[in-house]
DNA sequence: CAGGATCCGGGTGGATACTG
DNA sequence: CAGTATCCACCCGGATCCTG
């Protein structure tokens, strides 16, 4: 789960949709939304989110077709532990960046760089 | 950072780790307490951990070499907020192995298997 | 409009051999 | 014991083209 949460979309897609969590979205606003996905990946994340109950799909046959999609109840209901999750993240990101820098330099150091 | 824990290996270290916070774990006990885990990979896995400041590194130059491993404050404070997390996914895991097997029937059905 | 099919390059992770 | 170095298979994800 968390494997599926780590890769590189599906928490962009689930933050679209939470956005507004009792709205609909489109695929094509979903793809806006997420300007650099391309169809294929947002397709794929789409139907893991579907197959596990946290994506509800709804197709209309009309022309064009139209396809909507939004978080479930178990979907929605994964936000505030996740949203718990992602604070700590935010709280902590710029230590985590100064503490790489710091590795990486003293890093550069004992190896001396190619030059 | 999701990505980070996302992978396959880092989880489980830190799950190690946490074990008993305080206690510094040796490289082999690790590495015992992982079965599946290869050197390379529990070692970049450390080294991952390290430059973001989450886990602290202890070398002990004796014969034969001792290195041990905890987790750092900042290490211990990611528990809380993950464990919250951690909680959901076994509170719905169930549901979501029986969402993905009935999604996976339905596609097998609606595809006829390849026999 | 939404998505299926195909091809392809790069990165992740495993196995193995070697070292201080 | 705790790594490092090297090689390699696999798969993820991007680009492109096609369809109902």
């Amino acid at each position: 789960m968390l494997t599926r949460l780590g890769d590189k979309w599906t928490i962009l897609v689930v933050s679209m949709l939470a956005l507004s969590p009792d709205v609909p979205m489109r695929f094509g606003a979903l793809k806006c939304g997420i300007p650099d996905i391309s169809q294929r990946m947002l397709t794929l994340t789409l139907r893991s989110l579907e197959r596990d109950g946290l994506v509800a799909r709804s197709y209309f046959p009309e022309v064009p077709p139209r396809v909507e999609y939004e978080l479930t109840d178990r979907g929605r209901s994964m936000l505030e532990p996740l949203a718990t999750f992602t604070a700590w993240i935010r709280d902590t990101w710029q230590d985590i960046e100064t503490s790489r820098r710091a590795f990486d330099d003293t890093e550069r150091d004992r190896l001396g760089d190619g030059r």
